[in-house]
DNA sequence: AATGAATGAGAATTCATTCAT
DNA sequence: AATGAATGAATTCTCATTCAT
């Protein structure tokens, strides 16, 4: 009868509603990043109530803040969205010209060989998940990194975002699952990347070595 | 206690002990067919409950010949690896000379998008697991094939089984975890095949476009 | 331990402490009509944090007026049962000489059909609860109603005022749990009435039909 | 892909799969008996745990058998309502002519003053519920005894089998949820009885008092 | 060997209640 | 007085594993 307040959203996001108190926000954050080390260890079946004996906080709290595990997970790929976006501003700005994308890459998979959560995350690019918001400022961050390479004559023409992502995912879940290390990665990387780059007949292509 | 029962390996691998009752040979492989079915659709946190009753048999009968969740998945994995190696000697045999790897390749990222199992399998190459030696069968068998497609100067020299396996396992991951369609799973391998091709200078070089 | 705070009695009756504070009284009187809209669309096991919402405050506050869910459910009983006896009063004056019982069992059961509190407390009637004070006068009155139906002739000498409250009990948990439509409601109570009613002889047996 | 066996469905009725061993009948028969019990003392609320340790068998065995708190419940009703039904066969050839109806609801009632969940499956008649089939075995099963009492001429004519359950509902959550005594229970169905019964003018009139 | 019933340790989730702000 | 965050016990349900039949 009385709707006065909505039923509570089953997403755990605090959204545009009232900011929180000052220590909720804290609790709040330091259950991402817990549930974050939790999962990137043990996969998305760790129990949330170790979340929550390492945030330090009651079973309860977690569940007040995400009402279900799931929002859990959905919030730590937000956060993880925001982070790897701003990163894609930066590279933007500070990369050598052309080899944008190839940093990018780098540095993502960099990541991945230690957090599992980035991988899962990757693997949701193309798909749906109600992170669709962020999900799509992050697809267009790539393109841009994409476009400019290509225009900077660094990567082949006929390459196209879908593929770009696809290399992504799959090299962050191999750099994870079977725990690459950081020469392997670059070798690895280095092959893909001769494969992007396409072949400026003369010059590159008489390295006639990986590096 | 009872000292007459032997204790009961973990492994579930039936060895050289005593050769299977026809029937129990037939439960076995039985189990393992659905186990692999099972687990491709649902990931390996599906029931043991569930294989069982898809393989027709009781629960207790899993047990049985599987001491553990963990034995059954590590025959599955056994399993696949012999497949897997099977097809790679067909392939050195039939493949046109210098493209074995990438035929190769090509064939399991393609079952991948299919079957969960087979990346989780992949990820485990390198790494240790108990199935050390059919692994080691499978690595010596992909080796052959890259050195036969690089002495046909079809692979660069400088590639290194290392990195042929890691990117199988990405890519693998990637297919299976991102659902990539055929086209996209072909383009995807276009590129890095390209980077893995290296460029003889001439005559490759000039295609130009990934098809 | 502090002795200035005086042990809170676990009633949540203000009973004649001190005044409470002019908001502290609306408060109360809202979350009480809430927690009765509450309780009665989805039973005594709706949760108190509910009600708080709907009633606009925080659960604190409804926890501050009513220390106890039970204490809160107790208050909803006092307030009803002031009510049912308010009409009571009414009745007398207003009904059909005679008719009295009938007219506030037609409209207790009425009410029942959609109120889930109602019954609930019916059903204590009679028992104990510690509402006791408020519930002997709802048994006085209609005791009253009784009595005066029974001067009247309207309703047979011998029936006492504990059977009367075992049917209004009754049709009430059965008008509630079973959904009576208004017509069910109708020809079950003109049964009972009939029961009630005994038969004066001669007219109005001769009706011959439930109307 | 191998359909074998079809999924458990979620009912727990064993239906006419294959029967049960002998002593898993004997769990599911104890869990029954005492979840009977259970949930009459102290509502639908109790928790599973409690049944299954009065039952004296893990916890996980009760849900083997009851896949489901809900499922359980229905179980329960369904052998309540079996009960019934054979009641009522018996009372059809054994109970005085014409009185047939009166001695059922008279026996039902005394059960509810015990039984709470004798009152919740009445609630359900009328209503749904999965249990369907028994569950119009006995509305016709007292059908029949409204029939025959008519015809008897100890009912009257007009009254129909909706406001005869509609009574019963009403009476049974009375006894129970209010406690009522013997006697309470007697002098109350008298009334309803009375009211039922219509006057056949002369002989039964007279009596002038319910007993 | 096979069966399938029983076990019981989790896991997710809810909710009355407390208490610092 | 009010707020609303935190607590943690309790509840339903799942599943690997054991063991009597």
């Amino acid at each position: 009868m009385t709707p006065s307040k909505p039923t509570p959203d089953r997403t755990g996001d605090p959204g545009t509603a009232r900011p929180l108190r000052a220590d909720a926000r804290r609790n709040r954050e330091r259950i991402i990043a817990e549930a974050e080390a939790v999962f990137a260890e043990k996969g998305p079946s760790a129990s949330t109530e170790e979340v929550a004996a390492r945030a330090g906080v009651a079973i309860g709290t977690v569940f007040k803040h995400f009402p279900t595990k799931q929002a859990l997970l959905q919030a730590i790929m937000k956060g993880l969205l925001e982070r790897l976006h701003e990163e894609l501003s930066t590279l933007a700005a500070d990369a050598r010209p052309g080899e944008e994308l190839f940093a990018f890459v780098t540095g993502v998979v960099e990541q991945a060989a230690r957090k599992r959560t980035v991988v899962t995350l990757l693997a949701e690019i193309g798909v749906d998940l109600q992170v669709a918001g962020s999900l799509q400022l992050l697809r267009d961050g790539i393109e841009t990194l994409l476009v400019r390479s290509q225009r900077a004559g660094t990567v082949r023409e006929d390459v196209r975002l879908d593929e770009v992502l696809a290399l992504l995912t799959g090299l962050c879940h191999g750099a994870l699952h079977a725990g690459w290390d950081a020469d392997l990665q670059r070798r690895t990387l280095a092959i893909v990347f001769e494969g992007l780059r396409g072949q400026p007949e003369g010059a590159a292509r008489s390295r006639g070595s990986i590096r």
